[in-house]
DNA sequence: AAGCCGGGGTG
DNA sequence: CACCCAGGCTT
């Protein structure tokens, strides 16, 4: 009787302790897999499992999300976050139609060569979807490896992720019949109980094996990025109004919120009134309320919103950049988290304001 | 190797 | 506030 291996432990363990009613676990269908893999890279699935059934509802099958237009999909982004990956979905869906005659590749490698697939989602689709056995290498596997194994250094750098990478493969269960359960059993146990903060040694299966617990360094493990400080940023956003609709202006394709609805800025350099020329409306009077304090992975930002109603002038045409929305379109608006909720503010203000002039 | 890309949860 | 999450792409 030999002992019992990593994949055993852990498999024992899932089929107990891991998660069984996950909306994506229950098929093989593989674009509802990539779909999910696609929303939970750098999110959480409590975060996911919304956007992931409202977006299926809209679009059941491949072939209508490839069909539909770019202005179609982002709605149902709004909010989720990293909206290159909604962008990148759709070229994928256009791609696997018009070069995979509508199926799904099956080799990982082929996988990773689409837009928005590494090696971890190639691979995690693979197992999922095909039964293929492969590795893959997400934030909960590196910290159960790295405390399991006792793997120094940040996991960030080139170094540490090839020695990770080459443990996923050597700890591979034998089979490939057991990779879905065993790759499920490594983000559940990543997600449960070999938490960052506060794991629950007591009852992992790894405990007796763990180097991390062995030399009391569960909590050094693993070693996090070196930190920097971050730069501070401000921005003024209009929103003007015409007592109806609302003025929103469509960001360029690339870099922050790129393809998403938002205010029109008045950059740090600019004059309100030379902006609001540009955007041939005529304002009466300013009104500057409460600035959002936002944050991103690389930069802080202070949004300062201006409220103003507008008679806007004929030579402001509504195209694909500027758009007048009323509140009710704002609801299917692909508009950024921090954006809906200054507008959310102005229309409760705008409301009180019209209240109090009857 | 380092920067860029969101929003939310946790301690 | 720091840090991280079912990462990948660009420079």
């Amino acid at each position: 009787m030999t002992a019992a291996t990593f994949a055993d432990r852990l498999l024992r363990w899932q089929r107990q302790h891991g998660r069984h009613d996950l909306p994506w676990q229950n098929t093989r269908d593989a674009y509802r897999i990539w779909l999910a893999e696609i929303m939970l890279q750098q999110t959480q699935v409590a975060s996911v499992i919304p956007y992931y059934q409202r977006f299926l509802a809209h679009f059941p099958e491949l072939a209508r999300l490839a069909a539909a237009p770019l202005e179609e999909v982002m709605p149902l982004w709004s909010g989720l976050g990293y909206y290159a990956r909604v962008r990148n979905l759709h070229r994928c869906a256009q791609e696997i139609m018009s070069r995979h005659g509508g199926e799904f590749p099956r080799d990982p490698e082929a996988i990773a060569r689409l837009p928005g697939i590494g090696r971890s989602t190639a691979n995690a689709i693979a197992v999922f979807a095909f039964g293929i056995r492969a590795p893959i290498l997400d934030g909960n596997v590196k910290r159960v490896l790295c405390r399991s194994h006792g793997v120094d250094g940040f996991p960030g750098t080139a170094a540490v992720e090839q020695r990770l990478w080459q443990l996923a493969e050597e700890l591979l269960p034998a089979r490939a019949a057991d990779c879905s359960r065993y790759i499920q059993a490594q983000m559940d146990l990543g997600a449960t109980l070999c938490t960052r903060g506060k794991p629950a040694c007591a009852d992992c299966p790894l405990n007796d094996i763990c180097i991390a617990r062995r030399d009391g360094r569960v909590n050094e493990l693993p070693q996090p990025r070196p930190r920097k400080a971050l730069p501070q940023r401000s921005l003024r956003v209009l929103l003007l109004h015409d007592g109806e609709r609302w003025l929103f202006e469509r960001r360029p394709p690339h870099g922050i919120w790129g393809g998403l609805l938002s205010l029109p800025e008045v950059a740090a350099d600019e004059d309100v009134q030379q902006k609001l020329d540009a955007l041939a409306c005529a304002a009466a009077e300013l009104q500057a309320l409460a600035p959002l304090r936002h944050s991103f992975t690389h930069f802080h930002l202070t949004l300062q919103p201006l409220l103003a109603a507008v008679k806007p002038l004929p030579q402001l045409a509504e195209s694909g950049r500027y758009r007048w929305l009323t509140p009710m379109e704002l609801a299917d608006a692909a508009l950024p988290t921090p954006i809906r909720k200054i507008v959310q503010e102005a229309l409760a203000t705008a409301a009180t304001v019209t209240q109090g002039c009857d």
